[in-house]
RNA sequence: CGGGGCGUAGCGCAGCCCGGUUAGCGCGCCUGCUUUGGGAGCAGGAGGUCCCGAGUUCGAAUCUCGGCGCCCCGACCA
């Protein structure tokens, strides 16, 4: 097997190296497109398992829209055709006749959805409309990267006509974002709102979580968008109020993708290879017998069976048994797949009614005795899901900078880089030139900015609080 | 679209400048034996449109021209 970069030599290197020794995805033969193989496939089942269950838990229900949607559809809200318009794929032959009129392959649904909304909402009984997809969707980038941007990738798109104003469910669903990045897939996260440059195209307003990866650059990790009553003037979707007066509806979006994956990557592993959050592994715990000749060899099986008898409905396992590959060559398989947690059993560990935890963020072994083993593996679980938490956390918090000179942000943006706050003035000029000067955005205005008076760190015109600069994925 | 790199066995590469045996090496794969507490050893074996096309030549992986594809770095983006 082939070796993995080191992070210090190739960043970019080292994040393809885990991913094709994990087996998660491999380039396909279309350039721009990836196929994501079941081991990173299994990561995204888990993803959505969660994911929906939080989605259900809040009323929302899932469907299925058309992969097409007319041109016409998609010019009708301005700013929203301006912005996906340039990365779209566009069908103008089917059947081997030209089309009448083109097909736009969905870069989003937002438009072939609220067309359909027009039939569905009439009278304010017809509200809230809380409908979730999971589905693919193609966006024709210049550069892509396996899972952080890919042509097609898989996404869930959450399209909702809230009762009244979209503001509550736009920050309700941002908050369950919050709640996955960091409850399950162990990634701190800062929540915030997009500034007006930043914001999707068509949205009043954009609610982000915005991550740190190892190389200290920011990835936006899940977006949620109040939609204001912009596509329903679009799509002319109006209801009837209890007072019998006509309305627009009031519309949210938002959405999480396979991009979720790459996050995990560049949040947790390490030279070895992947390192993945005993809540979203698919495999927990994988069990090594090791043994010398045949006798002893089916004596370690058999022990290796009895061990984790009734483990099924605590975690999810593995006995490694080949005995075609020895001990030292599993235990290096598996740590680049990233399990959690790996069961050593070898004829001493028999002797002495022990086994050998070996924990995958840390590398530290734990002799521990045979019995309550199942109740120490799920401690130790708990454990590493927690420390991963909370060494992401310490790195990003290491890597936080509160920056008032430019000249010094503009070293440190460099190196050693991470996230900035800094006092902006709110204004589109010093967005840009921030931008054009340093590479560096506005990745997000925090929510729990605290009010500080302060000069911008451009113009030094007046600011009163703080935003988060980086450079972003 | 600009800059850089690469296309030779499943993977990673050498060979190419300076054309000439049967195109080689490592890993992996198959068979057998010995092994098995951190990527095993020995023996035997299978596997190739040398990215594609044209040209030069007695002869092209190698030289010339044209094309295609991929990766990395920048401008657009989840």
């Amino acid at each position: 097997m082939a070796r993995i970069t080191k992070r210090s030599e190739d960043y970019s290197r080292w994040y393809t190296d885990v991913i094709m020794q994990a087996q998660l995805a491999d380039y396909a033969p279309v350039k721009g497109c990836m196929v994501i193989r079941p081991n990173g496939y299994a990561i995204w089942e888990k993803i959505q398992r969660v994911l929906d269950g939080m989605f259900k838990a809040t009323g929302h229900e899932n469907a299925y829209f058309p992969l097409f949607i007319p041109e016409s559809f998609m010019k009708k809200e301005a700013e929203h055709v301006e912005g996906f318009a340039p990365e779209c794929a566009v069908v103008t032959h089917g059947g081997g006749k030209k089309l009448e009129e083109p097909l736009y392959v969905r870069p989003t649904s937002e438009t072939i959805i609220w067309a359909m909304y027009k039939d569905w909402i009439q009278s304010y009984r017809d509200l809230p409309l809380l409908i979730n997809q999971w589905a693919n969707v193609v966006r024709w980038e210049m550069r892509t990267r396996l899972f952080l941007r890919t042509t097609e990738f898989l996404w869930q798109e959450g399209h909702t006509a809230p009762e009244a104003e979209a503001e509550e469910e736009a920050r309700k669903i941002l908050e369950i974002y919050r709640t996955f990045a960091e409850e399950y897939m162990a990634m701190p996260v800062i929540p915030g709102y997009k500034t007006e440059k930043e914001k999707f195209a068509g949205a009043v307003r954009t609610y982000t979580i915005e991550a740190m990866m190892q190389d200290r650059r920011a990835l936006q990790a899940g977006t949620s968008h109040n939609l204001g009553q912009n596509f329903a003037k679009a799509f002319d979707v109006t209801y009837q109020d209890e007072n019998g007066e006509q309305q627009y509806v009031w519309a949210t979006s938002w959405g999480v993708s396979t991009r979720l994956i790459g996050a995990l990557i560049m949040t947790h592993s390490d030279d070895q290879g992947l390192v993945l959050p005993p809540k979203l592994a698919p495999l927990q715990v994988v069990v090594v017998p090791i043994w010398r000749g045949d006798e002893e060899m089916e004596r370690l099986k058999q022990a290796a069976r009895e061990l984790t008898k009734g483990w099924d409905e605590a975690v999810t396992f593995k006995i490694d048994d080949r005995e075609n590959y020895r001990p030292g060559w599993k235990f290096n398989e598996w740590e680049t797949r990233g399990v959690p947690i790996r069961v050593e059993l070898g004829p001493r560990d028999l002797e002495n009614n022990q086994a050998v935890l070996v924990r995958r963020d840390t590398g530290e072994k734990i002799t521990v005795s045979q019995e309550g083993i199942l109740e120490e593996i799920k401690k130790l679980l708990d454990d590493i899901q927690r420390s991963l938490f909370e060494r992401a956390r310490k790195y990003r918090d290491d890597h936080t900078f509160v920056v008032d000179d430019y000249e010094e942000f503009k070293k440190k943006i460099e190196e050693p880089g991470g996230f900035f706050k800094i006092h902006w003035c709110g204004s589109r000029e010093c967005e840009d030139r921030l931008q054009e000067e340093t590479k560096a955005t506005i990745r997000c205005i925090p929510f729990d900015q605290e009010p500080e008076e302060g000069k911008c760190l451009l113009c030094g015109k007046p600011s009163h609080g703080r935003v988060v600069a980086a450079k972003a994925y």
